[in-house]
DNA sequence: CTGAAAGCGCTTACAG
DNA sequence: CTGAAAGCGCTTACAG
């Protein structure tokens, strides 16, 4: 008998029985309106009776089912990260990010990868919202940066948060990944070395974090007087072969540049074999900074100077914000400041030759 | 007035009308219970009624709320995917197969890392299934070869597929990832090269995919009469550093190894940073071979020939088993084949030096 | 501060 | 082949 006292009621998919808040309300003596009211954190429940529907909830380690709570409420708990950015490592830091701010939030991350160039793109977006009554959705560039998504969300009242490199949107629906900064301090470590002579591939132009990286780094070169000629700009696409193509073009202008700004890691990996391909050496005849800070940096030869992009923090930021918002609060932080880039600094730069 | 006969009720998170399955029953002149037995694909249905619902449904955009549903089917339309594996090439490549299998199923995807060393990892686990009443869930290495979690699992009744690099479970309940093929494509091509003298650095022993690859590796040596003795074996742990300094230590070896098979990528590109550092060259000095074929392979230099693994077409076959599981249909495929790895040759190897 | 009734949008037995 | 009743586990008005 004794055996049969302690664990209680199990709960499960296999059909045995789950506690459930009629449960609860019956081991208090109270209705389950008033568990209900202890669920949600009303103040309308009198302390006492608060402590003792905890205690019960606690020793049954009873928990709502989201589901039914779903249903009533109009909502689930699930929050959508929809994203175009291919990139598999900012891929996993952002939901890492995210997750880092939902653990023991009780909502769960449904992943929503998507391509804003599809003809059906808006209609399936805006399914997925509807049918999943999604609680909140972040957004990542590119597809952040798109304001008939941004429509679509205000006319279905769903919380939303976009993630961009500038303020697209209200402060209370963004947050802002200070490239320009990042940009700057690329441009700063080139010109402390004593370049002068300076190539610079950028992002595709779909993506504003490829404006903000180049013009943070433009405008840090000409307050040190240093010019970015047309010449010395090469668009790329943000991929490992047009940070090849590209580069190859750089290094065949006359006088060649002693130093190039690849706009993210994987372009500035591409830089590194084109000129392994010149029979050049990085960093003693060319330099290369990149961006983002991703494994390849480290695991290319030589480990990449570059600028580490906080994208977890970031993650972790959209979601307390997200979760904050359709809590209803009022949002805390007006402006989030945003974390910001940092220089590493690896064997890839060096002093200027000449 | 002819304005407003057009659109059907806009449903939607925003407090618009949304069309329900009531909606449908009494369009069609029939009860609700009609309407949810063609949802459900229920062949006890008049063709001529079916077709009549169906054509409403199609009219009216209706779709069934998945949250009623699951609350009165008692789960959810939520497939868990459970990983460990840090490569974020990897998380990415297995969401998107997942994914290609998924769309139009109705079913939504939710990410759910964990740290199998945590002390509260399988309460979490448990809990994490049991309130979201997942529909079923896809184990990725090293926690798929987790046999607490299988029996978890079991208990709850709760759908699952392992991925796996060997057979850990009944063919219903995995996929297997032919790491041993791939282990064997290596050692064929690095033989016919010439190469006798190499070195091989495995990954962690809690990953199987390692020993498989290893033990394909060694057996094809075996075969053509070459050996692999302990000394030229060393023990990583599927990181770039790892991969660095074990292959440093080989190549300290006399003779020293011609050839270095890494278990994956990652360990390939730190092997490449220790040739360099010993001042020797790839492949001309000593040719390297990687195993997955992530966009690492590609980018850093030489490009490495290296065994591709399918993780995208996996994650596919595994969400289609899956569901097929969930649905209750028999399972189609005993034995899954399993997509098989490949040999990529790019400029890591060539013939042996001497 | 607390509760009885009705409802969220579906489905499962149970009848016919 | 079809339907009326009850229920999944929770919440929203509405009372008191």
């Amino acid at each position: 008998m004794a055996e049969h006292e302690a664990p209680p009621p199990r709960r499960g998919l296999g059909g045995e029985k789950k506690t459930t808040i009629n449960d609860i309300a019956r081991l208090a003596g109270v209705s389950k309106k008033t568990v209900s009211r202890v669920i949600n954190q009303s103040p309308f429940v009198k302390e006492e009776t608060r402590e003792r529907i905890n205690a019960i909830i606690a020793e049954t380690g009873f928990s709502p089912d989201p589901q039914a709570r779903g249903l009533a409420f109009r909502r689930s708990f699930l929050i959508g990260l929809v994203y175009d950015n291919p990139n598999p490592q900012y891929v996993v830091n952002m939901q890492l990010g995210l997750l880092d701010a939902m653990r023991g939030s009780g909502y769960e991350l449904v992943v929503h990868p998507c391509n804003r160039g599809a003809p059906t793109f808006l209609a399936d977006f805006r399914r997925f919202i509807e049918r999943q009554k999604l609680s909140g959705v972040v957004l990542t560039p590119s597809v952040s940066e798109d304001d008939r998504v941004k429509a679509v969300l205000e006319e279905i009242g769903c919380a939303y948060i976009r993630i961009a490199s500038v303020p697209v949107d209200e402060p209370s629906h963004i947050i802002v990944s200070n490239d320009r900064v990042g940009g700057r301090a690329a441009a700063r470590h080139l010109a402390e070395l004593g370049h002068k002579i300076i190539g610079f591939i950028s992002g595709p132009p779909s993506f504003r974090s490829s404006h903000e990286r180049r013009g943070g780094f433009e405008d840090e070169l000409k307050d040190r007087k240093i010019s970015l000629t047309p010449d010395y700009i090469m668009q790329g696409a943000y991929t490992f072969e047009t940070g090849l193509s590209c580069a190859a073009e750089l290094l065949s202008r006359t006088p060649r540049p002693t130093a190039i700004f690849a706009a993210n890691d994987e372009m500035a990996a591409g830089a590194l074999h084109a000129i392994r391909r010149a029979g050049l050496t990085c960093p003693a005849d060319v330099s290369v900074v990149g961006f983002d800070d991703f494994q390849i940096a480290s695991s290319v030869w030589p480990p990449l100077t570059t600028v580490r992009s906080p994208t977890r923090e970031i993650g972790r930021m959209a979601a307390e914000k997200l979760i904050a918002l359709s809590a209803g609060q009022v949002q805390a932080r007006e402006a989030a400041p945003g974390a910001a880039p940092a220089l590493v600094v690896r064997d890839s730069t060096g002093p200027a030759a000449n």
